[in-house]
DNA sequence: ACCTAAGTCAAGC
DNA sequence: GCTTGACTTAGGT
């Protein structure tokens, strides 16, 4: 049976989908690539998702948008974890059920919690609902089966795809849960409630007992000199800081253990240095101790010097400035987390971008997605006040300032 | 068994 | 909300 090819266009209050699809072996296998693109004022991802449809379990969850699917260049694909807490909403005759969190998202892709739209304009013509894609079918499922913290970080934008374990717990430590949930935000920030929600809507297993595992957030947050407290400039009031990762972090995950890092990545110095006494004193020590040319715990970047820049009056930020040790495996010449290459954020897909397409498009009001300026080297108000910065070219003095709402 | 990263509880601000 | 201490739990070797 010849493959069917079709397109629809599907334009809702936020977003615009373009859904080009291939219907093949009388829906025992259906291929569809998802272009959602910016209307007005969302980011323009403009992933390439492929997605092993089920009619009923097709689209639903946030993270799809923000985590689609590997993409597999057309080839068949069964997400073998893909089942009944996989997707929830469903595509039907005539019409689509698009999530109510594409319209109130705390995920990054829309910045307008008032403007929910649960339920966009249906789809234009056909049906997507298919039979589930063959077991035969799948490819992808090169998956460890001892279990996803045997992923990579490049895999990590399967996890949601994979189910997101229903009320059982996630196999990532708090760590990685927030390491995740700031790397798939579009200006890799967080406020510590928007923290909070994002593993809550992508865990279930957090809505519950918050008291406790958010403590825990937040003594890992403060613990962890991979996060990074930003303070609200003065434009931007608001509850609690933005939360962000270090710049020199690196991938801590690499390895591909998200229970547990093979190194804890430690600052020398901090603003404010820790008491230190019992056994913690003594696991810093060993920290110290470890060599530059040591194989296994390679330094990322050995003795940093950064300059401290010139910050606008208002602005602190509380954060050390060299690394003594880094994480894992990872050499000098492995990448780094690079604010202004998406292409290092591996939450979020990291194909088929187009050059116009790496920054956020526009932005709404009232939303950690709406920095008030967007400067040509891609950093935001907040990340040109950070001390460690350091590959800003503008050295802390920002020029052009693109306005809100400018094409990048 | 040992080391240490991660998690928990909670005090203090 | 944030930091920190003290302690327990658990992963990696």
């Amino acid at each position: 049976m010849n493959p069917e090819a079709y397109h629809q266009d599907y334009t809702g209050s936020e977003l615009t989908y373009q859904i080009d699809g291939v219907q093949a072996n009388g829906g025992q296998q259906n291929l569809y690539q998802l272009y959602p693109t910016s209307t007005n004022g969302l980011l323009n991802y403009n992933y390439s998702s492929y997605v092993a449809a089920n009619g009923s379990n097709y689209i639903s969850s946030p993270s799809t948008y923000l985590n689609p699917s590997t993409k597999m260049g057309g080839s068949s694909y069964l997400n073998p974890k893909m089942g009944s807490n996989y997707l929830t909403g469903s595509f039907s005759q005539g019409g689509g059920v698009i999530p109510s969190s594409i319209g109130a998202s705390s995920l990054g892709f829309t910045t307008t919690p008032t403007t929910s739209s649960a339920s966009l304009p249906a789809l234009n013509s056909r049906s997507l609902t298919s039979t589930i894609v063959s077991a035969s079918g799948a490819r992808a499922s090169s998956s460890p089966t001892s279990g996803l913290q045997q992923l990579t970080l490049q895999e990590l934008e399967k996890i949601t795809s994979r189910g997101n374990f229903g009320h059982n717990k996630p196999p990532y430590s708090y760590i990685s849960l927030i390491t995740m949930a700031i790397e798939q935000s579009p200006v890799k920030r967080l406020t510590l409630s928007e923290l909070y929600n994002w593993i809550m809507e992508i865990f279930p297993y957090y809505r519950n007992h918050q008291q406790k595992w958010q403590n825990s957030i937040r003594h890992s947050l403060s613990f962890n000199d991979c996060f990074v407290k930003v303070q609200r400039s003065p434009d931007k009031p608001g509850k609690g800081s933005f939360w962000t990762l270090h710049d020199l972090c690196g991938n801590m995950f690499e390895n591909g253990c998200y229970l547990r890092r093979q190194k804890r990545f430690k600052l020398k110095e901090r603003g404010s240095p820790r008491k230190k006494r019992g056994v913690q004193a003594k696991q810093d020590l060993v920290k110290v101790e470890i060599k530059e040319n040591n194989p296994t715990y390679q330094l990322i970047t050995p003795k940093v010097e950064v300059k401290e820049e010139v910050l606008p009056a208002g602005t602190t930020v509380t954060q050390p400035t060299s690394v003594i040790s880094s994480v894992g495996t990872l050499g000098a010449t492995q990448s780094q987390m690079n604010l202004n290459n998406p292409y290092s954020t591996p939450y979020i897909y990291t194909g088929n971008y187009s050059s116009s397409l790496l920054q956020p498009q526009s932005f709404l009001s009232g939303s950690i997605y709406n920095p008030t300026n967007i400067y040509s080297n891609g950093y935001t108000d907040t990340y040109q006040n950070t001390l460690y910065s350091s590959t800003d070219p503008t050295n802390g003095s920002p020029t052009s300032a693109i306005a809100p709402g400018a094409n990048l």
